[in-house]
DNA sequence: CGTATTCTTGACCGCTCTCAAAACCCGTGG
DNA sequence: CCACGGGTTTTGAGAGCGGTCAAGAATACG
């Protein structure tokens, strides 16, 4: 099984799709290889390829004009990325950064177009996919501006547990670009991580990590 | 000419149908009037309808588990609404309050899919305008964690003379509504704005009204 | 013109950032 | 297997931004 073809089954956006189409569709994917570290694009470059992760681990990030650097979204196998639109703005917004060997696939702006009028399915899964991502940004967006560092963070570490279905795991993040995804400082991290560890709510392990020792009451915080 | 002839002409969603399909979309569209302070819909209902704001003025927030208000966006006539989408989440995230007089023209679930399979621009045109708001959204978002309140205010005074083209403008919204807007106090934003004005890069006439003296200034507030 | 809401101003306090230095982790090569 | 070195994380001390609470001023509106 081809690595193309890894990428359309990768994601539910063609689920509805016969076989018959998706063997047309990967005939126009383009594949690309990245390295730990390097980028894959950046803000001002123009925005003509809907990109699928294959393998791999990337960040996305945008930086203000202070030069802060503001951690988006952390896109993993199976994600896809084509800025907010493959319509609207032409220029990208955002940088990405692979933080593992990655693998990308690429379908071109316009074969994407034309697939789009051609099966409406897709566009709807993809309204599906931007729904999604509007109200988690619209969650985190009110809990930016709203809630306390300290609840942020319990909130991210019991959802990161929860979504790998564990009580244990290692953060996929450096604390340095976690920070910049909770709108805060590593050291900020540092302390409460050790606040929540003095009130037993959770226990640390050498590098990075996590047990999960009391979610309901990390939930709690406020 | 019927409103609800006006909801369909208002929104860019139907640009590109016949005059003929738009006369059908009309038969379909339901009308409710609400007054100021008035709610629309709330946290928790279901999400059935797609809302196109006929006229008048809403405001979409969030409650967070403190209790604290979030103002996601300001609707305005020509805007719609439609959660983040009417395919994902069934049920709404957020509250709607008419702030003028408002009246909104309505689509039913059912109804709008149907068009979108039929007229796949529909779903293009609205994926163009997800993707308008999820970048605003993540610039919204990345400001609000790496810049001051003072540079937050500062840009939404520049924006917002800017949308309306003018110098001198009054503020669409009370400041304690504007303060849940950028994630801060009203306190807070009366101080800025005397400090602004100290500077001589804003002045205030009463009530509400604003007059940008040096918007290269305010732009480079940090 | 009176009342209710909104806005301003002041004093105070706490959270989180900054800067700096020490401790730790981990891959590398001796 | 152990010592080294770079990057990352932790810890500490200090400062400032912005929040809270409370009272007074201004504005809106019937």
């Amino acid at each position: 099984m081809s690595l193309e073809h890894e990428c359309i089954s990768l994601v539910p956006l063609f689920d509805q799709l016969t076989h018959e189409d998706k063997k047309t569709i990967e005939s126009i994917v383009h594949q690309h290889h990245y390295q730990p570290g390097e980028t894959i694009f950046s803000a001002g470059d123009s925005l003509d390829a809907l990109m699928i992760i294959a393998s791999g681990q990337v960040k996305v990030y945008q930086l203000a004009e202070n030069g802060k650097e503001q951690l988006l979204y952390l896109l993993q196998t199976g994600d896809f990325e084509g800025e907010s639109a493959l319509f609207s703005q032409a220029t990208r917004q955002s940088f990405g950064e692979a933080l593992l060997p990655t693998a990308v696939c690429q379908i071109e702006r316009s074969d994407f177009q034309k697939l789009m009028m051609q099966y409406p399915s897709i566009s709807i899964n993809l309204l599906n996919e931007f729904g999604n991502r509007l109200s988690k940004l619209e969650k985190r967006t009110t809990q930016a501006t709203t809630s306390s560092i300290e609840s942020r963070l319990a909130d991210y570490l019991v959802e990161t547990a929860a979504g790998m279905q564990v009580t244990t795991f290692k953060l996929p993040l450096k604390k340095k670009d976690l920070a910049t995804y909770l709108g805060t400082t590593p050291e900020t991290i540092s302390r409460k991580l050790k606040d929540f560890e003095d009130q037993g709510l959770i226990s640390q392990g050498g590098g990075k990590k996590i047990t999960i020792e009391d979610g309901d009451a990390l939930t709690l915080i406020n």
